[in-house]
DNA sequence: CAGGTTCTTGTGGAAATGACCATATCAATG
DNA sequence: CATTGATATGGTCATTTCCACAAGAACCTG
């Protein structure tokens, strides 16, 4: 048929949650937020956080809400609609569907100080996604991978990349964020060059970072500029045969 | 909380529906198949081809047996998911949860036999988005350019270019699909060179497509190579507008 | 101060990019 | 049938970007 018959009667309800993957970067490693589920099903087990959504409020809105309890961090701006999940048996007990949103935030503490530390921890994306890790709810392992390619996909294409970072930051760890994210090493000089080159990506604050445990020259603080609404200046490395030496 | 309280009966029931977003490449031109709503509510006016999600079926399958429905073709590898519309008011009568997905088809007259030719319309996107082509029932207007704008990222992330042209191509059938969809002129030469630099991108088949009414040397006939399935050769052209003729 | 670490600047070759020219091969026209 | 117009194909060339590495500068620790 063209046009959809409408009846609603006819169809059975679902139940429709929202689930949200919390990406933060932590010691130069992606982590992502996990709680453990203190119900049935999957009781005792792993998963990300989310909840249902209300009739009168949006998806977004209900996600907002959720991350504002699990984290008590407030900010629509920083979550992303990563994609709807309804396979007939995600849940046990009845047919839902979830919508799922990811967000990246930068202040460690204040997520763990949100809710209940034994319920929640910030786990390795690496790990959680490992082999050895314990299995997560529901589909939450699917929508996590989801979720980093993802990532790694707005890395190229939008200026995601400074939501990892704090609002002032050095070059170093920004860099840190694409060579986590992709794998990859970036050259620090080639990677300077490259933000540095137009105005508008970064701007200089003057001021300088505490140098690290190893001492080095102090960094350079910078904030990020407007450009970054708008992509980004760095572009993955070919993959090419000229790859070097590991260096690990 | 931490854990999400899990009683399904405490929150009201969504209905579930998903639409379809069917793109094509003709004469040319982007275009989206677009249905007259015969009932209510919208009743009359254009909108995205979709229908209810049935409880036994995943979401990638109820679109996929609408894809048959409406277009007549049977491809669950062309379907790719969009996101999920969930505003409290956007269908009038009660909750419903759409989810979007969005499909590449070539064959065009396939997709206006299998359907009620009066009913539904190939309509070229810059018209469809147009401010003076009539509104699109629901939120369809918003999806569709969510759409646009996300055919035009995977182009850039994806070979989904390949899917717009036949199983065999030329060259400048496969163009003409970055340019339509960036806005862009790109030279036909360098084009050539970009996708048969590298082996495993557009294989030769040996034969040659007939000129087109304008005349013109006839182009080689392309197939499509594995590469396609891991990305493309082509890079969006940087913001031109760098030198004009000098040298000399 | 010596040695180590990190940031910062400099440099040269390789590769990619973008524009343009020249030629080949067709259809349509008169 | 020669001309014209259009498109495909092959080649050249200057510029820009990319990338690896070297060297200097600034800071820490011992």
């Amino acid at each position: 048929m063209a046009t959809r018959t409408y009846d609603p009667q006819e169809f059975p309800p679902f139940a429709v949650t929202v689930d949200m993957v919390v990406l933060t970067m932590s010691r130069g490693r992606l982590h992502v937020l996990l709680v453990r589920r203190g119900v049935a099903p999957f009781k005792g087990m792993w998963a990300i956080p989310g909840g249902f959504k209300r009739p009168r409020e949006s998806l977004l809105e209900a996600a907002q809400r959720e991350l504002l309890e699990e984290t008590g961090v407030d900010g629509a701006d920083l979550l992303r609609q990563l994609g709807a999940y309804g396979d007939p048996d995600r849940d046990p007990r009845m047919n839902v569907v979830t919508v799922a949103y990811f967000a990246v935030l930068r202040d460690v503490q204040g997520i763990a100080g949100g809710t209940d530390a034994a319920a929640a921890a910030l786990v390795p994306v690496s790990e959680a996604l490992g082999e050895d890790f314990e299995p997560l709810a529901f589909d939450h392992g699917r929508i996590l991978r989801d979720a980093i390619e993802r990532i790694r996909a707005d890395l190229i294409l939008t200026g995601i990349a400074t939501a990892f970072v704090g609002r002032t930051f050095t070059l170093a760890e920004l860099r840190a964020v694409y060579e986590e994210a992709w794998g990859v090493r970036i050259d620090g000089a080639n990677f300077r060059r490259s933000v540095l080159a137009d105005e508008g990506w970064v701007i200089p604050t003057g001021r300088r970072a505490p140098s690290g445990s190893a001492g080095g020259k102090p960094a350079e603080l910078y904030r990020a500029g407007r450009k970054w609404r708008h992509g980004t200046p760095i572009r993955p490395g070919r993959p090419n045969g000229t790859r070097r030496r590991e260096s690990r």
